[in-house]
DNA sequence: GTCATTTGTGACCGATTGGTCATTTGTCGT
DNA sequence: ACGACAAATGACCAATCGGTCACAAATGAC
């Protein structure tokens, strides 16, 4: 479990008053309304990837030491502050500078693939990002398509474009994208990703360094690519 | 959502009777206990695949025609079916002979190494696995850890051991394995085993010839794979 | 200090949950 | 045809769920 939550945030911890009998008691603290609600969300987003979305929202209460009701002073409904902590793990943990990064043919290719997984893994591979992002993914939610669809359109395709580039194939414009090579990278893709599978949905402890795995894991493709690209754009399928 | 156990279930169909006013009434059914039993394992690895865990045994029990009273006739508390279900699901699916497939040295690794993801793709793309998985690993269920022991030792494992004697490299034996080695092959097994997550957790329509892209897949590996092996014999790290 | 503001509480609600049990009803041997 | 046994029901239970609300109690401005 990742402990960001209580790095950033503050040391809000409840003050304690001296009851008569001398028994230490803490009294109800009263937090400005925008700050208690940052703070339910970040424990809720803890919360959810530890115990799944259908955790009580009483438990989630108690970790942030009030009660279930405080809770909907916030959020009109479970559902609705569901949908905030998917905002909170989810939105712009995508950089845009990727994008560009990708491009960057100053550099080789595999130097801008490895560049690239190492910060994808370093902002996704937490239990917050990837135990709710399975959750969601099981229950259905459209989020789910929505970040397929960034990955394709930002990752996959770019990258089959450039490894065309520099193997001397014909451009993207000029011949059609085919299912093969799309998959040579969602395999990539996979290989990366199911590093935090392992680590956060089946609880496997690390061993080795995953900077040199991820490395490994790009050389490795682009050591086979060319094979599989050349026969996609010869044959077309 | 697979069609597996509509196509195994016998045809039971409650049998109908005419009631006075003319209208078709399904009668009460009683079946052999231990075909009920088999039934609601079955069902219920579909109803949970798709539910989730969390699904309730009324909705279960719906969809079997019978009231949610009969399932504990059978099953003590919900938590023993799932149990059961994890049996049904996942017990004897991993083939003991794939074991000596990876080490038949009468074809190259290559071709066994394809030969084992085709049959071991088969097996386990589809909902009742690759979901009852996921739930049963977010839920932080031993199970998991039995099946990752089981892939490590069957397949990661022999599998280095096999390309070492490929590449002429010292045996497993000799020099210990190295976790950068078998982190290639678990790159390898996160590329096929993420196609089933593509599939059947994101709700992604497959594209493109599976078995194509499998043995993309392992060609794709064993290219890059010999320089990795070479440098973690020869650094130990 | 005082008091209005607003944050938080605790009791409560109705629906849903896994699980029980006395009763009903299909099935099968005879 | 008929009884005995097993299978299935439906009413019920207690706990738990999301959500509401009248009220209590911090907090900050003055």
């Amino acid at each position: 479990m990742t402990n960001r939550s209580q790095m950033t945030r503050p040391a809000t911890r409840p003050t304690m008053k001296q009851s008569p009998d001398g028994s230490a008691k803490r009294t109800r603290q009263h937090l400005p309304a925008a700050e208690r609600e940052r703070q339910i969300v970040e424990a809720a987003a803890d919360f959810f990837a530890e115990h799944g979305l259908e955790g009580q929202t009483r438990e989630l209460a108690k970790t942030l030491g009030i009660t279930h009701s405080a809770i909907f002073r916030y959020f009109p409904s479970k559902e609705a502050l569901i949908e905030r902590v998917y905002d909170h793990v989810f939105l712009s943990r995508w950089d845009p500078d990727w994008r560009g990064l990708l491009s960057d043919r100053s550099q080789p290719l595999e130097q801008r693939l490895i560049r690239f997984y190492h910060a994808y893994a370093e902002r996704i591979f937490d239990a917050q990002w990837m135990r709710i992002f399975m959750f969601a993914g099981l229950k259905g939610h459209p989020m789910t398509n929505r970040y397929v669809s960034l990955i394709r359109t930002q990752l996959i395709r770019p990258a089959c474009g450039e490894l065309r580039a520099e193997l001397g194939l014909p451009t993207l414009a000029s011949l059609p994208i085919t299912a093969r090579e799309e998959e040579a990278f969602w395999a990539l893709h996979g290989m990366v990703f199911y590093l935090g599978i392992r680590k956060f949905i089946y609880g496997m402890r690390t061993q080795g360094d995953q900077s040199q795995i991820i490395a490994d894991d790009v050389r490795a493709l682009l050591a086979g690519a060319p094979f599989i690209l050349r026969a996609a754009c010869g044959t077309s399928g």
